[in-house]
DNA sequence: TTATTAATCCGAAACGTTTCGGATCGCTTT
DNA sequence: AAAGCGATCCGAAACGTTTCGGATTAATAA
């Protein structure tokens, strides 16, 4: 392995000067750092990371921590989230270390994270209101990133979609084609984006001058195809009027939505009209639904990027303040819409 | 953050015999060790991961390199794994890190991890019969543990189920219950579990005195769902004589050929009989099968305890030749095969 | 008594960086 | 001629460990 002084002997210049080349700083003549980036390349040079955390306090590692019960939703989508933290973070040359923890043990594992003092930074992700992890975090200054919006009012970087606007949209579209009888399925009830699209789905009624039903409503920890299945066979067959429309906070939950449909005898979107949040998956194309299915669109790969730069940025100290990154979600309308026959 | 030094200043001790203390050497007082440890449990004192990297040569972090499409298999799947490792590695105190590079750049990014030399080791999965990781990890003498067995004899640890005895077993319950026309849908076939699979499938059939027809062997690149369906229905509309009984390299695969079976009006078990290989996936519950799914069962979660174990051992200096583990899948008969009707 | 040994302890160097506080030198300004 | 300045460089200390090579003491063997 070759060191700073490898190079500093081999061009008769002292470490320090090495040191301060390669790392740019400006007190260091241009043809000298010519020169020291040269032999840098020729002996392969590549820093000590850990000499250099020693010193600077950076390890160049970030870590992100996970529920073994994998939370509200299934496998695939946190695969496909950490591939995207990973890549994203190797662009800043930092490692990204996976932490799996039982899932009443999160705060412990962050707890003992924080106090071995190795980790740069984390990233946070399914916004509770008030998120424990957050405020221990924020508590004992270690950087973070969050995806969603918490309640606290924390000194924190921030990423997140338009959770309030695009369900807004995805109601006025189905109201403005005649829908009165719409029903949400969703996630958990606490998480932030449950908790604004809720809303946005409460405010839409309002503005259509139709009551909230209570029943038309369905929350479940793990947003899956089951869930949309059992809910929708639950509300049609409630013997009370049946929705004409579903919204649903994911592409899995309206794929159990159209097996449910197939079931019963209905059609989409002659029968119901079925609208969607779409992450992106891969496994969960919504063009390849039959029909092919009406969603407000938010790449899930999408988010990797603005994280790790955020989380980044904080690490290198920029003021909390500037940020914030909300995406808005497009809104692709699609054949599992239309509009109500009376 | 409190370090050795602060220990020391408080017991008067040096910090030479604190940290021998904490590390067990044998040359510190039984009784000046005990108030070493309360002093350290104290003062919450953890090791400085950085400082001791930089001594020892060891960095408490482990790396498993996957493509970012995925590979042989679905998000889901190596998602269980990422999981298992990371807390069978966490149990020695070490860091597990993902990096998820493009399919082509694999080799570079071993090459650039390997220069970094941050890495304690490395777990490779799904070995190749002649594996570049393989080759490139160990010529630089760094530890890797492998999943999968490869043809080169090389110096590294190695963690297998065993594929060929499962498959004879497999196909020995089939032929004793009267069938000859056997199809074998797997996975790619130039990783060691196929050839080792393909191999005894070969051998039984031999054994059964029957000839082997190539048209009843596909191979795919992904064993999803998709592989097993569009496969057997090919097998049974080829024209000539339809295969009796499938064996699948996993349950996805079988999945698919469940659905397939159902669109061409065949019965299971009473038509055709379906075996696969289990790695008991949550989300593909071979008991959840209706029928019911005879398999040869090897959870995949039972492999990351061996493995992380295997490699901390390759870590800590073990001769290798001792570091072969090879797990035995375990035999279910449940209602998916039967004797075939003449 | 003296030499040997075992049990404990410790000083100092080393790992590879970064960074603080100058030092040097040639040029410009008074 | 003296003072000041900018550009460029560097020595040495520091980060928190581990470890080598003893040092000290008391008990044991000669």
């Amino acid at each position: 392995m070759t060191t700073l002084k490898d190079i500093s002997r081999k061009l008769s210049i002292s470490v320090t000067t090495v040191s301060r080349a390669l790392n740019g700083y400006s007190d260091v003549n241009e043809e000298t750092r010519k020169r020291i980036h040269q032999a840098a390349v020729e002996l392969n040079y590549r820093p000590n990371q850990f000499a250099r955390k020693l010193v600077t306090g950076r390890s160049g590692l970030a870590a992100m921590v996970l529920p073994d019960d994998f939370g509200i939703t299934t496998r695939a989508i946190w695969f496909e989230i950490l591939a995207g933290l990973s890549v994203e973070f190797a662009k800043h040359d930092i490692d990204f270390v996976l932490k799996v923890s039982p899932t009443d043990q999160i705060i412990n594992t962050y707890q003992r994270l924080i106090e071995r003092n190795a980790m740069d930074g984390f990233v946070v992700i399914a916004a509770l209101p008030k998120d424990e992890r957050v405020s221990l975090l924020a508590r004992n200054d270690v950087p973070l990133v969050l995806h969603g919006r918490s309640e606290q009012v924390v000194e924190c970087p921030v990423f997140d979609i338009n959770n309030y606007e695009l369900m807004l949209q995805s109601m006025q579209h189905l109201l403005e084609i005649g829908h009165k009888r719409i029903a949400f399925i969703g996630g958990p009830a606490n998480h932030g984006f449950m908790i604004d699209r809720t809303r946005a789905y409460r405010s839409a009624l309002a503005s259509g001058g139709i009551p909230f039903n209570p029943d038309y409503i369905a929350c479940g920890e793990r947003m899956t195809e089951e869930l949309g299945m059992v809910n929708s066979i639950r509300m049609c067959r409630s013997g009370g009027e049946e929705p004409t429309a579903f919204v649903c906070a994911n592409t899995m939950i309206a794929k159990g939505i159209y097996s449910a449909m197939q079931v019963l005898g209905r059609n989409i979107p002659e029968d119901v009209s079925v609208v969607a949040h779409d992450d992106a998956l891969p496994e969960y194309r919504a063009v390849d639904f039959r029909p092919a299915l009406t969603v407000t669109r938010a790449p899930l790969r999408d988010s990797s990027r603005p994280l790790v730069d955020l989380l980044v940025r904080r690490i290198r100290g920029e003021a909390v303040e500037s940020l914030t990154e909300i995406q808005k979600a497009e809104f692709i309308v699609r054949n599992s819409t239309s509009a109500l026959n009376q």
